[in-house]
DNA sequence: GGTCTATGATTGATCGGCCA
DNA sequence: CTGGCCGATCAATCATAGAC
C-alpha cells in the first residue's frame, strides 16, 4: 500500500498542490519551559530576567495545553557563565549541572539542553575551520 | 544603545542573499518535493554543491522555507504556481518511471 | 533619509532513535 | 523502564538587504 498523493487530473488546472501536507501542521507543542529552579530565597521573578531590551513577558499566560512557550532569552551573564563552563568541560556531570542551574536560576533541563546545543555548534564550527586553515577576521 | 550588543561576534552581522541561480535550484527542489520537503544529507550536499553554498546553509534555507511557507501558504501561491509549472514536466517523467517501477514491483 | 518586507543566521527547546 | 547524548527540526527572533 503506497501513499500516492491525490493529484487531480486537471490539464487546465495549473493549480499548485495547495493541499496541506502533514509537515505543514504545527509540531512541537512546546509546553513548559520554566519549571522554576525551586529557589527558596527568591520572591522575585524566577524567570530569566529580561535584559534592557525587555523581549516582552508572555510567560504570564502560558498555561493550559495549547499555549506556546516563547524562547527564553538568556541573559548575558547566564551565557557568559555557561560558556565559561563549556570551555572547562564539554560535558557536565549531574552535581555540576545542579550547581550551574542554581547559580544561573535555570532548570537542570535548560542547562543540559544548552550544553547539547553548544556541542552541536562546536562541531559545526569545526567543519568550517578544518577544511580551510586560512582564516582571518579581516577588519576590513 | 549598542552598549552590550553582545552580538558583535555573530556571523549574521553581514549576510548576503544567495544568487538567483541558487535560489532557483533550491525552490525547484522544494516545490517538486512539497509533499515532503526534507532533503537527505546526500541531497543537501548535492544542492549545496550546485548552489555553491554550504550544507548548513541549505539546511537553513529549507528550515526557513518550510516554516514560512506553512505560515503563509497564500503568500507563496504564485511562487508555487511558477515552480509547479516548471516541475510539471519533470513530474510527468517521474510518474512514467513510477508506473514502470510499480508494474515490476507489486505489493 | 526613513519605513516595511524579504531573507539568511542564530538559538532555546522538542522529537525520535540509540545506548548503558 | 530511566536518563543522557546525538542529529534533525521547529519556531521565534535577530540583523541586514532590498523595495518604495
Amino acid at each position: 500500500a503506497g501513499s500516492q498523493k491525490r493529484a487531480a487530473h486537471g490539464p487546465q488546472q495549473p493549480r499548485p498542490p495547495a493541499a496541506e501536507f502533514p509537515w505543514m501542521k504545527e509540531k512541537k507543542s512546546a509546553r513548559k519551559a520554566g519549571p522554576a529552579p525551586c529557589s527558596s530565597s527568591s520572591s522575585s521573578s524566577s524567570l530569566p530576567l529580561p535584559p534592557a531590551g525587555s523581549p516582552a513577558d508572555p510567560a504570564g499566560l502560558a498555561e493550559g495545553g495549547g499555549s506556546r512557550r516563547l524562547r527564553t532569552a538568556y541573559t548575558n551573564a547566564q551565557l557568559l557563565e555557561l560558556e565559561k563552563e563549556f570551555h572547562f568541560n564539554k560535558y557536565l556531570c549531574r552535581p555540576r549541572r545542579l550547581e550551574i542551574a542554581a547559580l544561573l536560576e535555570l532548570s537542570e533541563r535548560q542547562v543540559k539542553v544548552w550544553f547539547q546545543n553548544r556541542r552541536m555548534k562546536h562541531k559545526r564550527q569545526r567543519q568550517h575551520q578544518e577544511p580551510a586553515e586560512g582564516e582571518s577576521p579581516g577588519p576590513g | 544603545v549598542m552598549i552590550l550588543r553582545s552580538r558583535f561576534l555573530d556571523a549574521r552581522r553581514k549576510r548576503r542573499n544567495f544568487s538567483k541561480q541558487a535560489t532557483e535550484i533550491l525552490n525547484e527542489y522544494f516545490y517538486s518535493h512539497l509533499s515532503n520537503p526534507y532533503p537527505s544529507e546526500e541531497a543537501k550536499e548535492e544542492l549545496a554543491k550546485k548552489c555553491s553554498i554550504t550544507v548548513s546553509q541549505v539546511s537553513n534555507w529549507f528550515g526557513n522555507k518550510r516554516i514560512r511557507y506553512k505560515k503563509n501558504i497564500g503568500k507563496f501561491q504564485e511562487e508555487a504556481n511558477l515552480y509547479a509549472a516548471k516541475t510539471a514536466v519533470t513530474a510527468a517523467h517521474a510518474v512514467a518511471a513510477a508506473v514502470q517501477n510499480n508494474q515490476t514491483n507489486s505489493p
